[in-house]
RNA sequence: GGCUGGGUAGCUCAGCUGGUUAGAGCGCACGACUCAUAAUCGUGAGGUCGGGGGUUCGAGUCCCCCCCCAGCUACCA
């Protein structure tokens, strides 16, 4: 029992909701499930990021205020969550007011510890655009590579964050803390930036207005970045009305991002959180990404995925299994709908579907539904499988944990075969055995379907609904002689007479 | 270029500090069974463990060289 605040990134409100943010928030949700069933005082935030030049460039573009734009935008992340079946306690907003003040607030801290000069920032700069361009986007000849016109050096006056005063502590960050980043290597990669000597970052624009104004200068806005990363400290002290949250939940247990954004999570976020003398992050876990195109976008081949059709037409349950199960947690790896509907029909349907299936029918048609409470069989193994799978996850670790429970699963399927419990129902002798085979085969699916609720908690709940066990506390993850006394008819959790996806 | 990962059965991947015939899932072939969403279970097919060299009684598992893939190498949100 412990607390665990868990985070997603806020996502940025100009691009729609697709998979990468379903990913994201999907892991995060479970982990966030997985910890309020050992019963930790859990917090998980979500949002969105809106300030920033991409938001008032298109804002511009349409003729509506950034914030009109921000309003519309943010609204289709919000209504993302619930689609995911994402169990967030708050949706974090950048123009929230509250927001903005603590962002003001901690920053004043940042300058006051002295990690805040004046400086100039001295960059290629495209008047179109209206911005600087870094040295990686440059075409050549020194051109804007939108507008591909040339660009000029030009300076502005800024604010800039002291971050070089870090390099020594953040090196012994990464040397007291190894696992502070995971996967590893992504701690190397943060590694490697921090020892090739961290130059100071600009803190404020002047150009931009939409942004959180800086205090001591009101001509200029943050930059985005410092705006962004504090959300996930600033969300507690008003997500809930009237409460300050800030000293129950920080610092974050456990912070889920891509990889496209460790840097600044990895290197500026424990800077900017020593700035201003907060305590860091327990964790920092960075997910890799779920490629579309390893053979090239083509529909044809079948291999682009969309997260809403996937839940239009198998449930979010099978979307948030997929993207788990078939890469691992933590890498890179390549998605379709080819493999989404193989695993669809052999796991969900064929296996645990079938399991839940067969299973209840035989109690129902052996028992008249009541469930022998004699003592359950296969301690060998489900034994220690709730601590197992609880260590995985705690290193996020999620493919390998889910991956234990399906090794149940088969187990399972295999355990029916092997007692072929409707010989046993033909044989009156038998009925002692057959009490302890259906005993064993509806707790082992209730132990299954409890560890598998972070994962699927639409369709476990309707399993263990059927099942009259609706608790899914953890210590409830382990074989319990009359857990069950009765079960009900369940309609297939996984139907695989699916009407055809509708062809976009 | 440098750094960090990775290249293992058709596919996706496990293989910790080196040790009997290199594993799993899916797919495939054959067989068994009938409780179940025509589901399930068993058996099998034999992959030079990227290439070469080396250390060792013995190497996917350590060392060296090479090839290929991905990421990072600072202000994109």
């Amino acid at each position: 029992m412990g607390t665990f605040y868990v985070t997603t990134p806020i996502y940025y409100v100009n691009a729609a909701p697709h998979m990468g943010h379903a990913y994201t928030t999907i892991a995060a949700d479970v982990m966030a499930r997985h910890h309020r069933q050992r019963g930790d005082d859990v917090f998980f935030l979500t949002g969105v990021d809106e300030h920033g030049e991409p938001v008032a460039n298109a804002a511009e573009a349409l003729g509506v205020t950034p914030q009109a734009l921000a309003d519309q935008n943010a609204e289709r992340f919000r209504a993302l969550m619930p689609r995911l079946n994402a169990s967030i306690d708050f949706f974090i907003r950048t123009t929230d007011a509250e927001h903005k003040a603590k962002v003001q607030e901690v920053m004043g801290r940042v300058k006051e510890n002295g990690f805040v000069y004046k400086g100039h920032y001295e960059g290629w700069y495209c008047p179109r655009c209206a911005d600087f361009k870094s040295e990686a986007e440059i075409e050549d000849g020194n051109r804007c590579p939108i507008h591909h016109i040339e660009l000029t050096m030009e300076k502005e006056e800024n604010w800039f964050f002291r971050l070089s005063a870090f390099q020594e502590r953040l090196e012994q960050l990464y040397a007291d803390r190894p696992d502070w980043v995971g996967p590893r290597h992504r701690a190397n990669e943060a590694l490697s930036f921090i020892k090739g000597g961290l130059q100071d970052v600009s803190l404020s624009r002047a150009k931009l207005t939409w942004g959180v104004s800086v205090p001591w200068d009101e001509e200029h806005v943050f930059y985005v970045w410092f705006d962004a990363l504090l959300n996930y400290y600033t969300a507690l002290s008003y997500a809930k009305p009237g409460e300050d949250l800030t000293d129950r939940f920080w610092p974050p247990a456990q912070q889920v991002i891509g990889k496209d954004i460790l840097k600044f999570h990895a290197v500026f976020w424990p800077a900017l959180l020593m700035a201003a003398d907060l305590p860091l992050p327990q964790r920092l876990y960075i997910h890799g990404y779920l490629m579309m195109d390893g053979d090239k976008m083509s529909k044809s081949l079948g291999n682009v995925l969309d997260p809403f059709t996937i839940m239009d037409r198998f449930g979010t349950d099978a979307l948030r299994h997929y993207v788990l199960r078939d890469v691992t947690f933590g890498q890179d790896g390549n998605v379709s709908t080819v493999a989404f509907e193989g695993r669809y029909e052999a796991e969900l349907a064929n296996g645990l579907g079938n399991l839940a299936s067969r299973s209840i029918a035989m109690v129902r048609k052996y028992r008249d539904g009541v469930v022998p409470a004699v003592e359950p069989e296969l301690r060998e193994d489900f034994d220690g499988l709730a601590d197992e799978v609880a260590a995985l996850i705690d290193r996020a670790e999620l493919t390998p944990a889910i991956e234990l429970v399906w090794e149940r699963v088969r187990r399972l399927n295999r355990y029916v075969e092997e007692t072929t419990p409707w010989a046993l129902a033909k044989d009156e002798g038998s009925a002692d055995r057959l009490d302890v085979v259906l005993a064993t085969l509806v707790e082992g699916v209730r132990v299954v379907a409890v560890l598998l609720s972070p994962v699927l908690p639409e369709t476990t709940e309707k399993l263990l609904a059927a099942l009259g066990a609706p608790d899914v506390a953890y210590e409830r993850a382990t074989l319990t002689a009359g857990a069950v006394s009765h079960v009900d008819a369940l309609a297939p959790l996984f139907p695989k007479d699916l009407p055809a996806a509708a062809t976009a």
